[in-house]
DNA sequence: AACTGTTTTGCACCTTGTTGCATAATCGCT
DNA sequence: AGCGATTATGCAACAAGGTGCAAAACAGTT
């Protein structure tokens, strides 16, 4: 149920279209929270359809035109409950881990390219996020909430990818010893 | 596509019925794949029409009766592929990320409760898992590749609760000073 | 004006996961 | 034998996510 909060979000840092916000999505959105934009599109009209969001007036209601929405008052009420809403962080389900568990069963051969590639990957997407957190939060320079906060958010998928790229590696020396 | 090699995976450790699968998901298992007693029936279900696994003879086919489930050579060889599929990771999807980016545009009242609550829930899972370590692997011991990639899989989850519980203490602190 | 490709929106369908409830066997108690 | 709690399996309906494809508008080209 997060997606609704995702969009309100990004409809509320610039109102946009569909095919924008899948964009977005796929860019910086998407670092935390992805989406398809046929999941967008849905979600869109639910979100109008419920008064929270509505179509710039500019825009007719045919197919295949640009339609931009924005945020509604009931819709940043929406967001702002949801901020502080209580819900319990959802428990871990990462298929990589069941394949060790199921390697330690049926044998691990095969498993050691994967795991490199997987390396391989994450390593990549922590250079990617170093890189945004040197272009756009240089030390001693925060000064607003927002600033912190995505700050934050960065941090967060730097560490997440730090360990799996701590993880994976030591995964992979534990791996080649024994046979 | 996971849960039924995960399924797979806990039968061949241990022929088990229906609700004794469940109980074991609710412990180790779903430390890193979680589900629910109805999607373990559905996919048993669908395992055994596939030809993967088979009732134990001695169970009738009747409703309410304890049915016990075995791996068949053909399960065996599906996860035996499985565990060397090429299989990408998925994009991180994590609602609390995405909170605090909705509180960077909607302000991060109430927020702090929740974090804190958070913090507290991944401690706990924390030392769980430090006591299971503790117990079942305690240094210099491990002997079978088995082992070995168990302790692995837990090594997973201690970190990446190290990292949440990290996480949060940043943001709490990140966030109190300012506004 | 007809064509081709791109932008933009959207429908239909499928899989996975979740919730609530129904039904059958079993076990202990009286 | 009858009652109630527990064990065990399962159906139905729904919600969320994902894939493939269709279709309308638009823009450029000839």
């Amino acid at each position: 149920m997060s997606l609704p909060h995702a969009i309100l979000t990004a409809l509320l840092e610039k109102p946009s279209s569909g095919l924008e916000l899948t964009r977005r999505f796929d860019k910086s959105i998407g670092y935390f929270w992805s989406a398809t934009h046929q999941q967008i599109y849905r979600e869109l009209g639910k979100l109008e359809r419920a008064g929270q969001i509505r179509a710039l007036p500019s825009a007719q209601p045919t197919r295949g035109q640009k339609k931009e929405y924005e945020v509604l008052p009931a819709g940043r009420e929406e967001l702002t409950a949801w901020v502080a809403r209580s819900e319990d962080p959802k428990p871990v389900r990462d298929p990589l881990l069941l394949r060790l568990r199921a390697a330690g069963v049926v044998g691990s051969a095969g498993l050691e390219v994967e795991l490199e590639r997987h390396l391989a990957l994450h390593q990549r997407q922590l250079a990617q996020y170093e890189a945004i957190e040197a272009r756009d939060f240089p030390p001693e320079r925060q000064s607003t909430e927002q600033d912190r906060l995505r700050h934050l958010v960065l941090r967060g998928g730097i560490e997440l990818e730090t360990f799996w790229t701590k993880w994976l590696t030591d995964a992979l020396t534990g791996l080649r010893p024994g046979t």
